[in-house]
RNA sequence: GGUUGGGUGGCCGAGUGGUUUAAGGCACCGGUCUUGAAAACCGGCGUGCGGGAAACCGCACCGGGGGUUCGAAUCCCUCCCCAACCGCCA
């Protein structure tokens, strides 16, 4: 959410900002309809302040003529607050509607553009294996040697949920581990989040809970939504709160289970692993000064390019368009791994991804910071970025890592906790 | 699931219809004292919105919403949340 004192002074910038995301905003209108809003309140003002002092002149009346003159001076001025009250709300409502509809300003050095447009800013230091023999896709390789059981995970929970096991189940284990230990190191605080929150929640990070579009599972009689990613959890840790400026900035990592109905993703490539219900992740969220954001979005980016280095799995950052920005990102910036088993040939699928969202989050959750001797408060910024999404992970690593002989290398990091260097092949 | 108690400023906490302009304390900021610090003392100090160059002024806010009243933190209705205990349970 954008700071409504913000946009009055800059419509023209905030409708050209609208304009290259590709959302439909008419700010000229909210302008007009939050001037006129605020022209009512002062009016409300004005008559609450001529009321008080009715009302307190009443306590001190003389007499009881006096008393009931006064009383009821003081009605007739609250009915008509009430009359003008009633306009007002009318016009906050439809200016609200703009208002929340408004995505994010934007960094100046995204690309602008569609999908298309996003721009390529470096790649991973593995290069794309030459294979020299038929490569399998993850689902193949998984039936190959009894890692995933899709069949399982339908009878139990319908298409999109799936049992991991054997090494599949140690990997993910594997995974989590290499990724908490990592983050921790860097001085991330690690949690493990609820996967359940309420809807205020979702709503501020901006998730649309319920509704036919939404893409979140909630729970009947209760206002509780199955979590699409920690970035929810952790980002509502702080809601409501204050935080003082030298603590900042609070950098949290946490795992998280996530569900995610994918409504309207039919059709789209979502074989096996790739587009599913139900999957873990390792998230990194970030509370921030304001100056800090655009440091620590950076950070966040190559943190994610240290973890898939580290896996030795190649790789591409793009730096997201306009278009394909959602709405309470100001930058964001996605790796995308190569899969040798996916499309024809091969092809880049998104494995992480870092937003940072300035105070578009914070504006809505209330998160604000204090400044020790400076009165009054502001907004922080909040960043969050996937250190490991573990469906996409294992996918990247099965199908990079698969041999001639069938076998799967474990990627070394991950060695210590799988137990095993090798999956099948010789090493059965 | 049951019972009881709660929700008041950054934190703790008083407050049963108008002397509350939300007491008091902690923390914080400034000052006096001190070689320095601590202590003590004095003063300041909530958030948001609107107006103003500023000093400052106005309005709103005591979990959310609704109601009674000239006037509500206070009374009524309703919802939400939190805690403790009991039951069940990994």
């Amino acid at each position: 959410m954008l700071d409504k004192r913000f946009i009055l002074e800059n419509s023209e910038v905030v409708q050209e900002n609208c304009n290259r995301r590709g959302v439909k905003v008419d700010v000229a209108r909210f302008v007009e309809l939050e001037s006129q809003r605020r022209k009512l309140q002062a009016e409300v003002e004005e008559l609450s302040r001529q009321a008080n002092v009715v009302s307190k002149s009443i306590g001190q009346a003389k007499d009881d003529a006096e008393r009931d003159a006064r009383k009821e001076e003081g009605r007739r001025i609250r009915e008509r607050k009430e009359e003008i009250t009633a306009d007002m709300e009318r016009l906050t409502a439809e200016a609200g509607a703009i208002h929340n509809a408004m995505p994010n300003l934007t960094h100046p050095e995204a690309p602008v553009g569609g999908e298309d447009a996003s721009k390529e800013l470096c790649r991973g230091n593995a290069a794309v294996r030459p294979f020299g023999f038929p490569v399998l896709d993850h689902v193949q390789i998984a039936e190959q040697h009894d890692l995933i059981d899709f069949e399982g995970g339908a009878r139990v929970a319908g298409h999109g949920f799936y049992f991991l096991k054997n090494e599949a189940a140690l990997l993910e284990l594997a995974l989590q581990q290499y990724a908490m230990d990592r983050l921790v190191r860097e001085g991330f605080s690690p949690t493990i989040t609820p996967d359940l929150a309420r809807g205020d929640v979702l709503k501020g990070i901006g998730f649309i809970p319920r509704g036919p579009e939404t893409q979140i599972y909630s729970v009947e009689n209760h206002d509780l939504n199955l979590v699409a990613t920690a970035e929810i959890t952790l980002g509502g840790l702080y809601a409501g709160q204050v935080i003082e400026a030298e603590k900042l900035p609070i950098k949290l990592c946490g795992i998280s289970h996530c569900f995610r109905t994918e409504a309207g993703a039919a059709g789209r490539a979502s074989r096996g692993l790739y587009r599913v219900h139900q999957f873990t992740k390792v998230e990194m969220f970030a509370f921030t000064l304001p100056e800090q954001s655009d440091g620590m979005h950076n950070y966040f980016r190559d943190l994610e390019c240290e973890i898939f280095d580290g896996l030795g799995i190649p790789y591409r950052v793009l730096d997201i368009a306009t278009g394909d920005l959602g709405g309470p990102a100001y930058r964001k910036f996605d790796l995308e791994a190569w899969m040798p088993g996916r499309g024809n040939g091969g092809e880049y699928g998104e494995v992480t991804s870092a937003s940072n969202c300035t105070d578009y989050q914070s504006r809505r959750l209330d998160i604000r910071y204090k400044v020790k001797g400076e009165k009054g408060t502001h907004y922080v910024h909040t960043l969050n970025g996937t250190a490991v999404a573990i469906s996409r992970a294992l996918i990247a690593i099965l199908e990079n890592y698969q041999q001639a002989d069938g076998s799967i290398v474990v990627p070394e990091v991950l060695r210590r906790w799988v137990g095993k260097e090798r999956i099948g092949g010789n090493g059965i």
